[in-house]
DNA sequence: GGTAATTATATTGTGTGCAATCTAATTGAT
DNA sequence: ATCAATTAGATTGCACACAATATAATTACC
């Protein structure tokens, strides 16, 4: 019998594999870090997404515009089935609460407590260690960055 | 305040975050192909693992190299605490059996099935498939992926 | 203004992933 | 030979991830 028949299903030819393992092994390396400030790699996302909105509220207004499980839904491009139990989880540790929208009951809106948005200093050194560890420079990272992101346009594509 | 305190922490600079998504949407792409299989994704990969050592059987000895489950946690660098519960899955699906070894009762060597051998044909077409959904021209994908084993190899290192 | 369609979120069930722990079999040092 | 260390798997518990479904609120249309 021939060797190698089947070539394109061998598991190092694979740039999903690749891809697959990767995304493990990062997370693993965030874990020690992370588990410091109690948090998951995904609910740290989620506290990205929530810091992030500290930064943008309008000029000459109360303060910062409203976060949606919605809007974190799409912002993390995962379903309100991962979200809404890792939010549960995430208030009650104390990093965020979560209320129905007076205008519109059907939304959900979250704000990070003070003990939420005090973490953010604790956390801004993890980006740079990551980078470091995986041992890519700054420019190297944007574009391989920008890379996978033309791959994530085209399998988030409507008509895919 | 100042805007954008934290730049380092925006999502859409986060190298790490663009792994995640695209693992993520790597596997939904992959899910109504497999799905027509009756595979998960995990389940697909230990697949591409057994039929690859069906290719491997030793010139003039008896057959194929057994596959262990330690082979298989080697191979896609997952621990037995994932492996176990899938390959009892896999069992249970008639793809392939289990049985220790007689000459170390500690070794779970793992075969496939006729109908497990079966079905490597119809899944012949699946990565032509996955690099046509993704858009990625060959010599493209195969240095992408190498390059993804360079930050895998990083960060699986025994001293990260 | 009443009803159908849409929207936002929640729930259920299944399948990973992984840390931590456990058990049984084998190996190694004395 | 004996007992400690190692090795291979299994188990437990917790946290995602997602398909499928359900529910309640809002909007659209006539």
């Amino acid at each position: 019998m021939a060797e190698d028949q089947y070539p394109q299903l061998h598991l190092d030819n694979q740039l999903c594999f690749s891809v697959y393992t990767l995304s493990r092994l990062i997370t693993q390396a965030y874990q020690p870090m992370l588990q410091a400030l109690g948090l998951t790699y995904p609910q740290y996302l989620v506290m990205l997404v929530l810091w992030q909105a500290l930064e943008k509220g309008r000029p000459a207004t109360q303060g910062a515009l409203p976060v949606t499980v919605k809007f974190l839904c799409e912002q993390l491009q995962l379903d309100t089935g991962t979200v809404t139990p890792l939010l549960k989880r995430m208030e009650s540790n104390g990093l965020l609460v979560r209320r129905r929208s007076a205008k519109d009951e059907r939304v959900v809106e979250v704000d990070l407590t003070d003990s939420g948005k005090t973490l953010r200093e604790q956390a801004k050194h993890i980006p740079a260690d990551i980078l470091c560890q995986t041992g890519v420079d700054v420019e190297q990272g944007k574009a391989l960055r920008d890379e996978l992101k033309g791959l994530i346009r085209q399998l988030a594509a409507p008509g895919s």
